[in-house]
DNA sequence: TAGATTGTTAATCGATTAACAATC
DNA sequence: TAGATTGTTAATCGATTAACAATC
């Protein structure tokens, strides 16, 4: 299985998600089709489609079930992946009701807070940690990733603990930039760049 | 002043971000220090930097408060920009209270929602309105940006609403893809997306 | 058949990296 | 001075688009 770029997994996600939900009806997609729906050339879905393995039928396009599938097993939707989600504000608990995660093997074991009215709670049949527990539940369980949804001044605190007892992927919700060492991946989930890039799209 | 990338607006506002709060003590900073931060190369620091029309100095770098304040600048940070969020469940709540929007010139006027028990109510101190008041306000208050928090299967009929009655700008928090007019930007914030590509950096 | 669509190659475009003179 | 850092050009790399033969 040969790598591929974030920019194709993205697109591929894409695909999905319309193959689920937009066009969940039909049984045969053609690439012009997606394509159109998401604003893109039809040689390129066409690549995409080709690195997943699947085959088209001349003058009907991709078999929707097939592609879906293809999809799936391409992305890894169905490799169990196991994470932590340290802040239970409301961000956090946002995600943890997120019912669409376990459908990408995405499972979300527990909650991590300091506030001692929120500890021992639970929030989506999870149950709310103290953030103490932390360092022993990431080596115990052997948790590779954790989801950030701390205030800014923590975030800092928080990554070092993690990554000193083994995360090794941190998905940052938080405006900041972690200090990591190169063996750990962040991911900033940055909602103001996004919402500028958004903006940026004037000039249609 | 001339159109830039989504890339370089994914950066800049990174930037932004580590000086804000990462090196907010310092008050000069060097691009290589920027790149090895982000895990960038740091040349491309230095071009984005000169796109800002930021002149930086021979042994010491960047001036932080001028990088930083010449980011804003060229970004739009203090432009204002009006936005609804309809959907007023988990997500579309934590949104609310994102209080950085502010500073960034997004400024969230309402909340939209059909249950009747939420209608009428406050978060965030915005009032959430019952969704048949949406098309009415959107032309009255002519919002030109959405952030849309509905469950998937809502989404495209707010979608259809929304545009007709004039919004440009959907940022679209669901999980699916949206038919819109080409005139319409659609931002797909897709947490799948985010998290399987943060995986994929596992060939680090 | 004629038209639609795939699969794939070659061409183009854009973004990143390497390199280095200038200079504080 | 020597070392560090910028600003910028040229080279490289990667991603997208154009084009079109194959074929159902």
């Amino acid at each position: 299985m040969t790598a591929i770029s974030n920019k194709v997994i993205n697109r591929l996600t894409l695909y999905h998600c319309l193959l689920k939900y937009t066009c969940k009806g039909n049984s045969f997609i053609a690439s012009s089709k997606i394509a159109d729906l998401l604003d893109l050339d039809d040689s390129l879905v066409r690549k995409d489609i080709a690195l997943c393995g699947v085959l088209g039928h001349k003058k009907q396009g991709y078999v929707v079930a097939e592609l879906k599938k293809s999809i799936e097993q391409k992305l890894g939707f169905s490799d169990r992946k196991e994470v932590f989600i340290i802040g239970a504000g409301r961000l956090g608990t946002a995600l943890i009701h997120y019912a669409d995660f376990k459908d990408y093997g995405i499972d979300i074991l527990a909650l991590f807070d300091n506030n001692p009215n929120k500890i021992g709670k639970e929030e989506g049949g999870k149950r709310i940690i103290s953030l103490e527990k932390l360092p022993n539940l990431i080596s115990r369980i052997n948790i590779k990733n954790i989801i950030l949804t701390v205030p800014p001044y923590a975030a800092q605190e928080v990554t070092d603990y993690a990554v000193k007892y083994g995360v090794r992927f941190i998905w940052n919700f938080t405006p900041t930039v972690l200090k990591v060492p190169k063996s750990v991946t962040v991911y900033n989930e940055n909602v103001i760049s996004s919402f500028m890039q958004m903006q940026n799209s004037k000039n249609k």
